[in-house]
RNA sequence: GGCCCCUUCGUCUAGCGGUUAGGACGCGGCCCUUUCACGGCUGAAACACGGGUUCGAUUCCCGUAGGGGUCACCA
């Protein structure tokens, strides 16, 4: 149930001549279908605004942003999550900021953002701006990623603002989804995210400030008047844009009560120059940008007018977010310069776009090339956060020829400037070779922690603890870690699987009853005293230790492969090594 | 189709006018070895094409081809 006509007519207050202020009663439709967020903690909405240029009574660039309303149960999960971060020990300097600022906010205690506090002048200030249509994806991860590691090296603030002003499409679980992929990637935000859907007021203040000062203007056209123009212009073959056509005309001409939108008046000779951190110089025709839509016909902002003033209200310095926005730049840039004009104060933010990630087969990553959020990576590849950080930074960036990075070094090392243009392909074996690497480096305990719940059988953590440096070694994912250590548990009587049965020839169950015999006389179970007699015994028989060896691990852990045999029976014990022996043994 | 971006081994990349074009993943071989791994050594594997500029181009410029992105009252 949106409003389509009372916003309207709410904005067409603005035609009457004398009115000094214009004063819009702004309905929050696009506040549902949010569910669980708190929505009455928005004040009553009305946006004035100023008619005279010289008497506008906000002044420039601190202008603090509303509290950002946040659910306190996504906030608390957040920080808890964010606090208990395994990539590192203790939790990040960050996170004790975050969690003070979300508690603030949440208690009321704290009304602003403390965006533009002063200190904070010329500091980087960074922002990943995600819409919660999914999960995170791996393109999106890469960006936060960039977007993090950016404002961390250069000592500024990483930011979050939630771009969840499409209703239809964006869910909460959407939002929780996003909120826990970051945090399980260890990345931290030094204030609460913005809901882009709750300022709405504020984007159509700025809109309306457009518009008084002549650098916007009420398009009458209707949808189906647009097709058609679209339409031809496909015939003609002409480029798809619109064409101006109450650009500048009389909006007295409309009939009254036609619905209108909003639409930039952008430049139309001349140039536009971005000097892109990643692409260089980019120069496009203002020619090719057309009036595009500020503020729909039921009043709500659209996302090309919500980006530019939240990016100037949250004080970001440093947009840097995939190239498929790389032509909304040049479209955004008309906004920042008209209010710049207006009211001072919005400089220009260097952009950085970065390339895009692509599927195997070259095009832009998605759904069709399988599990696209960061989750699945987790749950369903078994991969350890620390390793799909290091896997993404790689892509689209390198530091000479080294590949493995902790996230300190990353920090240290990282910036925008050494990212590359071209796009880059996710390669699945690559990532699982750095996930070895970073199961390899990690701590024991996490690890048997992580892994425990997977084990079927009763799990003794001291003990899978005490044996992953020998599982970890021969695991590229946690599932494999699982399943390496699962022997340790297994409750007597277990059967051998197909390969180890398949060893357990008379011969093999008569060498297990000497073996038996020997290492039941063995008094220092150790891993040297234990090779030691085994392979004296060995020797004695004139066999290859693999001859014993063998049989011996498909009794001790059902399977033909496993960890060192000494380091299986020194972990499995005296009297759990003998008994599995004994049960295979002739 | 218009506009924008991209192009070094299969993949990720180093290179920033003169290199035997380096590293990593993957692949092959060898070594280590009680299995499987780890590790070590080693092999095959690339400057898209065509013009310039230059004493000299992978590197700079211009085309061509190929790929990608984007063109909504979505974000």
């Amino acid at each position: 149930m949106r409003s389509s006509g009372n916003a309207l007519n709410g904005l067409a207050l603005a035609d009457a001549p004398n009115a000094t202020k214009t004063e819009m009663a702004i309905a929050t439709p696009h506040c549902q279908g949010l569910p669980s967020q708190n929505h009455s903690a928005i004040p009553p909405a009305k946006a004035t605004v100023s008619q005279g240029p010289r008497s506008n009574p906000l002044p420039p660039r601190n202008r603090s942003i509303r509290a950002a309303t946040l659910d306190k149960r996504t906030a608390l999960r957040q920080v808890r999550c964010t606090a208990t971060s395994p990539l590192s020990g203790s939790a990040p300097i960050g996170t004790r900021c975050a969690f003070r600022v979300a508690m603030e906010v949440i208690e009321g205690k704290r009304d602003d953002m403390a965006s533009d506090s002063g200190q904070d002048r010329g500091k980087v200030v960074t922002r990943f701006a995600p819409s919660p249509t999914g999960y995170l994806h791996l393109g999106g991860a890469r960006t936060a990623l960039f977007n993090w590691l950016f404002a961390r090296h250069h000592g500024g603030k990483a930011l979050l603002r939630i771009e969840d002003t499409d209703l239809k499409r964006s869910t909460q679980d959407a939002i929780d989804k996003i909120i826990e992929g970051l945090d399980w990637l260890g990345l931290d935000y030094d204030e609460p995210p913005v809901f882009q859907s709750q300022r709405a007021d504020r984007h159509r203040e700025v809109a309306l400030q457009l518009l008084e000062a002549g650098h916007a203007y009420k398009c009458f056209a209707t949808p189906d008047e647009l097709e058609a123009m679209r339409t031809e212009q496909r015939a003609n073959r002409q480029p798809l844009r619109y064409d101006g056509r109450w650009r500048d005309r009389d909006p007295a001409e409309a009939p009254a009560g036609t619905p209108f939108v909003v639409r930039l008046k952008t430049p139309i000779e001349g140039e536009t120059v971005i000097d892109d951190a990643v692409q260089g110089k980019v120069r496009v025709a203002n020619a090719e940008l057309d009036d595009y839509v500020l503020l729909r016909a039921d009043g709500t902002p659209t996302y090309m007018l919500a980006v530019v003033v939240d990016d100037h209200d949250m004080g970001c310095t440093h947009i840097i977010r995939g190239d498929d926005h790389l032509n909304n730049a040049f479209r955004q840039l008309p906004i920042i310069k008209a209010m710049d004009s207006i009211e001072g104060g919005w400089p220009e933010p260097v952009y950085a776009h970065v390339p895009l990630i692509h599927g195997q087969d070259g095009a832009k990553l998605s759904k069709r090339h399988g599990a696209v959020g960061v989750e699945a990576y987790r749950d369903e590849l078994g991969v350890l956060p620390e390793a799909l950080f290091n896997y993404l930074i790689r892509l689209g960036w390198g530091h000479g020829d080294k590949e493995e990075f902790t996230r300190d070094e990353a920090v240290a090392l990282f910036d925008i400037d050494a990212v590359g243009k071209s796009p880059s392909r996710f390669d699945l074996k690559k990532l699982l070779n750095l996930n070895a690497h970073h199961i390899r480096e990690a701590d024991d305990t996490r690890l048997a922690q992580l892994v425990a719940p997977e084990i079927e059988c009763a799990v003794d953590l001291d003990l899978l603890a005490r044996a992953m440096p020998v599982i970890k070694v021969r695991a590229k994912d946690t599932h494999e870690l699982a399943a390496g250590a699962a022997f340790l548990f297994k409750q007597r009587p277990f059967d051998l699987d197909a390969k180890a049965a398949a060893l357990m020839d008379d011969e093999s169950r008569q060498r297990l009853t000497l073996v038996s015999q020997r290492l039941a006389a063995e008094n220092d179970w150790t891993m040297e005293a234990l090779e030691a007699t085994t392979k004296a015994l060995a020797e004695e028989l004139q066999l290859g230790l693999g001859k014993l060896a063998q049989p011996l691990r498909a009794a001790l852990t059902g399977t033909t492969t496993s960890p060192g045999i000494f380091d299986v029976l020194v972990l499995l014990g005296r009297e759990e090594s003998l008994a599995r022996i004994d049960a295979q043994a002739a």
